[in-house]
RNA sequence: GCCCCCAUCGUCUAGAGGACUAGGACUCAAGCCUUUCAAGCUUGCUACAGGGGUUCGAAUCCCCUUGGGGGCACCA
């Protein structure tokens, strides 16, 4: 056995993308394992073969990637106890299984599917707990190996020891105590020999040296045969961590998209990543769903999150995920970014939502004037792009309707139209054509004709924007250019123009 | 139905018998600032699920009730 050494384990099964519960389960296991200079290893569990989706291995790692959450050993890089994916350990399960046969630990049982579902139907119709009623427990040796031998299928299921009660501990919530009467002999070994997740999580916790299980909390009420198992192989029971499962913001079960309806809220880690949540805010806001390291603040480095770590501290409180809190967070990580960090992360979120390829919106020189006025508007990169919406048109697919957004505060269609004239005859004196150069003219201009600023760039505002809540005017203006200021300038003052005609 | 886990503001939480007139954050509301919308600053609202114990003293320990969650597969 080596050394007392930390060694923690993200173990998916790869059914699909990592749930937001198993990325906070991944992202505990990894702190815990940096925390105490330990390892952290990626298992892949496929023992399921009806479920197995070959991509999703893909996007775990991606997800876990993004994250920031790296491995020491795993199916890609391999490790000291690899192979890192079960089905690659078929032969050591059944070894493991074959021991416990021979000491008669564990018994064959030829129990159809059929009949074990039909006896579970039949106890819940009667209000009892469905469960085996160990009808092939005692049977001979002869008997057993003989049907065997036939090649009658079987499953091989562990002989639970004669006791009342089992008692584990459990990092976070101490010790817990189930009744034996409530415990079933498990299958360890399907009919297809194949190894089902009892026995082969065991078996590799084992001779991964695996110091921390965590895991989710759905996790505690099968723990007991995990126990158990260790016990009838005779190896030390690694700690136990089970974490607080994750709800749904309404509080009606676990996370899950089905709950969720029409308004999409990210459940995968995938999710998450097209919404345009950075990856230090998720880390730092996940770090904190049920650890506090710190009551004072909110917001720390992953250096300090590593640092403070500590699996006694995590609540054991199921917690509805705080959607808003998240959201928060990310504008505060935007919010930090440098203009230029700022930009390289929202480019691959503007193209593609306007369909431009990235070089091309590198080459948008303009948005430099605007973009660092957007970074304080928005909470996730998604929401860029409808800020922008103006910078991808050209003056001639401008569209000003409803006609409202060109009409100033206290003003009517003509009063508006007459603004227009006098900003758009402004225009040429803006040299260099910058925001404060335009900014200077403008409050001169309000002055001379007796209005607020506001009023006067109200009109202006609608035209180059196309709406009536923008980024700023002169940022707008200045990435655009006079040129095409003047343009979209012309074009709303038809609009109004033709509006007046129509409202006398 | 049975077993297990959990329980502080609307939400995420601090609190490990006295420092609690229960702290922070999000959300919400108001004000300031202001070029629309934000951001920022200031202020405000709101909680120990209920009932019994233990104790000089309980949000903190115990019990019951209630509520919520998880589990009861040849899935993980």
């Amino acid at each position: 056995m080596m050394a007392d050494k930390v060694r923690t384990r993200f173990a998916p099964s790869p059914t699909g993308t990592v749930h937001l519960g198993s990325l906070r389960t991944a992202l505990f296991a990894w702190l815990w394992a940096r925390h105490a200079e330990g390892d952290f290893v990626l298992r892949i569990e496929d023992t399921d073969t009806k479920r197995f989706d070959p991509d999703s291995v893909a996007g775990i790692m991606e997800g876990l990637r993004w994250l920031g959450l790296d491995w020491d050993e795993g199916p890609d890089i391999g490790g000291p106890f690899g192979p890192y994916t079960q089905s690659e350990r078929g032969a050591l399960y059944r070894d493991h299984a074959q021991r416990l046969l021979s000491s008669d630990k564990s018994y064959r049982c030829f129990c159809s599917p059929e009949r074990l579902q039909r006896l579970r139907q039949e106890q819940r119709a009667a209000k009892r707990q469905p469960q085996y009623d160990g009808a092939c427990r005692h049977l001979s040796h002869d008997e057993s190996a003989a049907r065997a031998a036939v090649g009658e299928p079987f499953t091989i299921r562990l002989r639970l020891p004669a006791q009342a009660q089992i008692t584990f501990h459990d990092v976070i919530r101490g010790d817990i105590t189930v009744a034996a009467s409530t415990l079933q002999d498990p299958i360890l070994v399907k009919s297809d020999g194949m190894a089902v997740y009892h026995l082969a999580a065991v078996v590799d916790d084992h001779r991964m040296h695996i110091s921390h299980v965590l895991r989710g909390e759905e996790w505690i009420a099968t723990a007991p045969y995990h126990v158990l198992l260790y016990e009838a192989f005779g190896w030390d029971t690694p700690a136990w961590v089970h974490l607080p499962v994750i709800l749904n913001p309404d509080g009606k079960g676990k996370m899950s998209k089905r709950h969720q309806g029409e308004r999409h809220l990210p459940v995968n880690v995938q999710d998450f990543m097209t919404a345009g949540v950075l990856p230090d805010a998720m880390f730092n806001f996940l770090s904190l769903l049920g650890w506090t390291p710190d009551a004072s603040k909110e917001l720390f480095t992953r250096q300090e999150l590593i640092d403070r770590f500590e699996l006694a501290m995590i609540s054991p409180a199921a917690a509805k995920m705080p959607y808003a809190k998240l959201e928060w967070m990310n504008g505060e990580y935007v919010r930090r970014l440098s203009s230029q960090a700022f930009r390289s992360v929202s480019t691959p979120f503007l193209a593609r939502a306007f369909g431009k390829s990235e070089t091309a919106v590198d080459q948008m020189a303009g948005l430099d004037y605007v973009l660092p006025e957007i970074q304080t508007r928005v909470k996730t990169l998604r929401e860029v792009a409808p800020w922008l919406s103006w910078a991808f048109k050209s003056a001639a697919d401008m569209e000003y309707t409803p006609i409202d957004m060109l009409i100033g505060r206290q003003l009517d269609a003509r009063q508006s139209a007459e603004t227009l004239e006098v900003c758009q005859a402004m225009l040429e004196e803006a040299v260099p054509f910058e925001p404060k150069v335009l900014q200077a003219l403008f409050r001169v201009a309000a002055q001379e004709q007796d209005m607020k600023l506001g009023s006067l760039l109200g009109p202006v505002r609608g035209a180059i924007s196309g709406a009536k809540v923008s980024p700023p005017l002169f940022e707008m203006m200045a990435a655009l250019g006079r040129r095409e200021c003047q343009a979209r300038i012309h074009r709303a003052h038809t609009a109004l123009v033709a509006e007046d005609v129509a409202r006398s």
